[in-house]
RNA sequence: CGGGGUGUGGCGCAGUUGGUAGCGCGCGUCGUUCGGGACGACGAGGCCGCUGGUUCAAGUCCAGUCACCCCGACCA
């Protein structure tokens, strides 16, 4: 047993972090808080990128690329928003390195100081906004609908590997509309956008909602996000989607005649979601055995591994792989066949185990002379001999099945783990004892939210979109409310 | 920024009252193996984070310094 993962139950952010290492998908590196994301995790990031890159050109969305760079001056145009970021920004003071004089290695060369400190973007509003303003005079240029793949820099105290790092890769969504209610319906295009993705790409549920105003974006009006609640019983903000209103077109000056040819203000909206969602993958699905992967982005989604003693079973065994592999790709199915003479079996199997294959195929001389393969499926680690003939479509189903299986899998978990708290003492028990979501009535003040979170650590993930109103008494303040909203403790 | 911890072959670690470095994994070659992380033989690989001090002698003692990791507060 070369590769021990720490268990769930030892140690859960233990596993977390083994799990992320030892399955290839991403390491510490030199500088902190930053991760190098190693081919493996790279190419499941790509399967998320690809996909998402889909949905947003289907719903009439474009990519861009704006610089990583940003005038210090711009982020002292939004009030909220440079209150939010300032006091985790990387700032550019210089641009030019020159020889040590007193000997060793290089120094700054304190004559190439800029005249304006560069801010490495933490997001990009500032910078879009600045420049749609250029892009912007009439209502006919209107929408503006557009995303950039970017990496952003946020100076986080403390770091965890994809959950929160100083350098993170994400999606950013910048639009522009000539009404507010456009705008809104933007931003919750996008959000039902993001749901679709966690749910039926990534596998993971997700309850929608909105943001209360201290978890609110820093510049935005309102603030819709997707959470996902973890093995552990701890939520994850999974994707934000925020309607900006006229904040930024306000900060950076940006109006336009609309159609009674008056000057007005763009409405705005951005959205994103980040490599976080891997860290949201690897927690949701996976066990003590290693990752578990949904099919649709699982980069390998199934592994042959053939049985053998000499070369020429090898030969013999390879024979039929060839003949199946091309019908596996056929029907867009990725497959690797791993003849690696170096490792055994045993190895192979704990090895794509590890890296959570959903499918596996096995070979031997047996199944060579019965027309069988061994088929073994990585969700629930069981394993049976199935016949040959025909293995493509079972294999094609079998995908479905897991995709699907995982899913409500998950979803019965999140479900067992809401519970409805109506007084404090009851609210305190749950988060101590259960964690999970708590379903709660609230009086809407920050304060409240404020004490909550100082006395238990849990904050309001969201007030759910869809939920029935219920009048109720805040369960700490006893003051009337009108719904409950889902509280839990966080990543 | 608080609290804890760690820096020794690629990785994980040991190293006693100071005497000039060892184990496991991995790696290379050869052979036997191969249906759940194989075994044997031989072999390669280390300024002991850095600086200074004590000493005949420092991985080990002292002082300083740097870095990283984990836990908290802050945050996608």
């Amino acid at each position: 047993m070369a590769k021990e993962l720490t268990t769930r139950s030892e140690n859960y952010s233990q596993w977390y972090l083994d799990l992320v290492n030892k399955a290839d998908l991403a390491e510490n590196s030199a500088v902190r808080g930053c991760m190098v994301i190693k081919p493996y995790g790279y190419a499941i990031w790509e399967k998320m990128q690809a996909q998402l890159d889909r949905m947003f050109k289907e719903t009439g969305h474009s990519n861009a690329y704006f610089p990583l760079f940003i005038p210090k001056s711009f982020f002292s145009k939004e009030a909220a928003h440079v209150e939010g970021f300032a006091k985790e920004c990387a700032i550019v003071t210089h641009y030019r390195l020159k020889n040590d004089p007193e000997g060793k290695g290089v120094v700054v060369d304190p004559e190439a100081k800029l005249e304006e400190e560069l801010i490495i973007r933490p997001t990009s509003e500032t910078i879009i906004w600045n420049t749609y303003r250029n892009w912007i005079q009439s209502h006919r240029d209107l929408p503006i609908l557009i995303n950039q793949w970017a990496n952003v820099v946020r100076w986080e105290m403390r770091t965890r590997l994809f959950l929160r790092t100083a350098e993170f890769l994400w999606q950013e969504g910048h639009t522009a509309h000539a009404t507010k209610e456009e705008a809104i319906e933007e931003t919750l295009k996008i959000i039902n956008l993001y749901a679709e993705f966690a749910e039926q790409y990534m596998a993971l549920p997700v309850i929608q909602g909105v943001k209360s105003e201290n978890e609110r974006f820093a510049g935005a009006v309102e603030t819709y996000c997707i959470e996902s609640l973890m093995q552990d019983g701890k939520a994850l903000q999974s994707g934000t989607s925020h309607f900006l209103g006229q904040n930024f077109a306000k900060a950076f000056d940006v109006t336009f005649a609309n159609k009674e040819g008056t000057l007005d203000y763009v409405w705005a909206t951005s959205w994103g979601v980040s490599t976080r969602l891997m860290g949201a993958l690897v927690m949701a699905h996976s066990d003590d055995n290693g990752l578990v992967l949904p099919p649709r982005l699982a980069p390998i989604q199934v592994v042959i591994v053939p049985i053998y003693k000499k070369m020429e079973e090898l030969a013999r065994i390879s024979e039929k792989v060839d003949e199946l592999i091309p019908k596996l790709k056929a029907k867009g199915i990725s497959v690797k066949y791993d003849d690696n003479d170096n490792k055994k079996p045993g190895w192979k199997f704990a090895e794509y185990e590890l890296k959570g294959v959903p499918v596996r195929l096995a070979m031997g001389p047996r199944d060579l002379d019965n027309g069988t393969v061994e088929l073994a499926r990585r969700d629930t680690l069981t394993k049976e001999t199935v016949s040959f003939e025909g293995i493509e479509t079972v294999v094609e189903k079998l995908l479905e099945e897991i995709q699907e299986s995982i899913y409500n899998k998950a979803l019965n978990f999140r479900n067992e783990n809401i519970r409805k708290a109506d007084t404090w003492d009851e609210f305190k028990q749950i988060l101590e004892e259960k964690g999970g979501f708590i379903a709660a009535h609230w009086d809407g003040t920050g304060e409240t939210e404020q004490k909550i979170k100082e006395e238990t650590k849990a904050t309001i993930r969201c007030i759910p979109i869809e939920q029935e109103a219920e009048a109720g008494k805040c369960i700490y303040s006893g003051k009337p409310s009108s719904g409950r909203v889902l509280f839990a403790i966080a990543y």
